[in-house]
RNA sequence: GGCGGCUUAGCUCAGUUGGUUAGAGCAUCGGAAUCAUAAUCCGAGUGUCCGGGGUUCGAAUCCCUGAGCCGCUACCA
């Protein structure tokens, strides 16, 4: 950054898990925010690599694709397809979106593991775990129910009774039983491989302490964890779908997938490199103290990316770098209540956008992130903000703007010079000056809410502005005026327009071409948005960007969640 | 159960290191304007800042406690 500390930065957002489609929870918390930023950076002209892929590694792919037939490859593959689109069209500007069931991320995280092992960080330990006889697999707590050995009910979970709210081992729970089959479990003892996390816990504790900046629901997290201790971490587990651990004697043995799935970041960078035909560019991005590492994570990832995978690009025998930043965000809920995948609550991405454009939004939940803690989508409040502020605030002042300037000034910027610039349109132009002022300083500091606030601001000095410098009734007394007056406004809608378009892309791109500009907006736009649009210069004819929603296309949307929930 | 977090106007949300009459948008009411997506502009009201206790000259902001909600709880991804 401008710091001088960094050269580039490299952001992540959270790998996606390859089971099913994305919802607006996901977008709020991992991706949107962090393509925001992204495309902030490369405005300003950062040297910038957004990398991301899906996580496709695990039971519940295994029994999904059992459901359907089909095998976990063939699972993943078609719902990365699916996953991959839906991120296109919503405007996700990911450099590389690559899958963990690639070969390149087998070859990575073997390397990670083997590197780690070679120096006798891992330990081995055999435990009980529960075996299923007739499916031949060990199976995860969340698949076991039995007998409570405290009450006495017959439906207590693996690890915990919701009869009698009792916890315990789930070695402890009496006649355990498979909840996919419902057949007879033992206990079998297997051998796995730890990450004794305690080992970095002086240095992940220093870590995080170097961080002051970072949010404070991160920092508190993770404080949480070093007063407790951190424990030993399982890096393997019984499975056949996943990436096999390279040893000897290990057949049934794949990585435990937290700890192949951050690796898949690294994995998707040298992807990259490949693909720009300079397999060894990934090292810049990776192995280079003048690179600067984001992570956008939702809450519950947070162990993950500030605690687990710092340890392991730590123990690491080469130099990779530490996050310099983990923006994690809280959740997002829907009409009120906590999303739920399993009942269907949730609206999907590709479904949303059967129905409406991506701009709308990726406008609304920006203005709504869960930055500090959770926070409500509601159809209703989606229509409010796309109606009041995208179409009638932003929208309809540039729509105005266009519109009047094509109507009696022949679609050129008409006459206008800082010289005769009059107080109220020196006032204008410093106002919305300093709002993007403002509006960059938020933004270098993950404040994406406070920074929209501030371009929702200039939205509103403009049409003061419209109203104040009035030149719907100087076009009849003073044509000077009236075009010095519209000169100035340009001057605000350009500046708008930055303000607006790592938000809004797919509008704001349009802005940016009938606003005549050369350069492209995402690469350095912002050097030519800083200066004046000239007199004379011809203006794109416009069209409605932004179209209000009408309660037709809004009551079926808040109909189908309402159903959801009364059948609940 | 343990750890961490959250609870502010009718609605959705801001509130920086405790400091004067607690803010914004929307919704509501009154007025102006008419270039524009019936859009815009000006003006107005509204709050036991979850309950209770405490520290302080002073607390939405710090401490304790109760309630509700959220995440994690170490092979759930």
């Amino acid at each position: 950054m401008s710091d001088g500390k960094f050269k580039r930065t490299l952001v992540t957002s959270a790998l996606p898990y390859a089971n099913g489609e994305i919802h607006l929870g996901h977008l709020a918390g991992a991706y949107l925010p962090a393509d925001i930023y992204v495309r902030y950076l490369r405005m300003i002209g950062e040297e910038v690599l957004y990398i991301c892929g899906s996580d496709e590694y695990g039971v519940p792919i295994t029994l999904t694709a059992e459901k359907l037939g089909i095998t976990p490859k063939e699972l993943v593959d078609r719902n990365y397809a699916s996953i991959s689109k839906s991120f296109q069209d919503f405007g996700m500007s990911f450099d590389n979106f690559s899958q963990t069931s690639r070969e390149i991320h087998t070859e990575t995280s073997q390397a990670f593991f083997a590197d780690m092992h070679a120096q006798g960080l891992f330990k081995q330990k055999t435990t009980d775990q529960f075996y299923s006889p007739s499916q031949e697999r060990f199976l995860a707590d969340r698949y076991i129910e039995g007998t409570c050995p405290v009450c006495g009910d017959e439906n207590a979970r693996g690890d915990e009774c919701e009869n009698c709210t009792a916890t315990y081992n789930p070695t402890e729970l009496l006649n355990p039983r498979s909840v996919l089959d419902n057949s007879a479990l033992e206990l079998r003892p297997t051998t796995h491989w730890f990450l004794p996390m305690g080992d970095w816990q002086d240095k992940l504790s220093a870590f995080i302490d170097s961080h002051p900046e970072w949010k404070d629901n991160v920092k508190q997290y993770c404080r949480g964890y070093f007063d407790a201790g951190l424990q030993d971490r399982a890096v393997t587990r019984d499975l056949a779908w996943g990436v096999p651990v390279p040893l000897d004697d290990h057949e049934g043995k794949v990585f435990y997938v937290w700890f192949d799935a951050p690796i898949g970041y690294v994995s998707a960078t040298r992807e990259w490199a490949q693909a720009q035909g300079d397999a060894e560019a990934w090292r810049t991005w990776w192995q280079n103290d003048e690179t600067r590492l984001i992570h956008f994570i939702g809450k519950d990832n947070i162990f993950f990316h500030a605690m687990m995978f710092p340890a392991v690009i730590m123990a690491h025998s080469e130099d990779y770098v530490l996050p310099d930043n983990v923006p994690a965000n809280e959740f997002l809920n829907l009409e009120g209540q906590k999303l739920s995948t399993s009942k269907g609550f949730a609206v999907w991405l590709p479904e949303y956008l059967e129905k409406f454009e991506a701009d709308p939004l990726r406008y609304t939940l920006a203005r709504n992130l869960p930055e500090t803690r959770d926070m409500n989508f509601t159809w209703e409040g989606f229509q409010a903000r796309n109606n009041n502020e995208l179409g009638n605030n932003f929208g309809n002042l540039i729509n105005r703007v266009f519109t009047f300037i094509h109507k009696y000034f022949d679609g050129q910027v008409p006459e206008w010079s800082e010289e005769n610039l009059t107080d109220l349109d020196r006032d204008a132009l410093a106002e919305v000056a300093a709002d993007l002022e403002k509006w960059s300083g938020h933004l270098a500091k993950f404040e994406i809410k406070a920074a929209l606030e501030t371009a929702f601001h200039a939205g509103q000095v403009g049409n003061r502005y419209f109203d104040e410098s009035a030149p719907f009734k100087s076009r009849k007394t003073d044509l000077e005026r009236c075009g010095q007056s519209l000169g100035v406004i340009i001057q605000i809608l350009r500046q708008l327009c930055l303000m607006l378009a790592p938000v809004v892309p797919f509008g704001m791109e349009k802005l940016w071409s009938w606003l005549g500009m050369e350069t492209d907006l995402w690469q350095g736009g912002w050097a030519e948005g800083q200066q004046n649009i000239p007199t004379g210069r011809p203006l794109g004819k416009p069209e409605i960007l932004f179209p209000r929603f009408d309660d037709e296309m809004i009551q079926p949307e808040i109909e189908r969640l309402q159903g959801m929930v009364d059948g609940d």
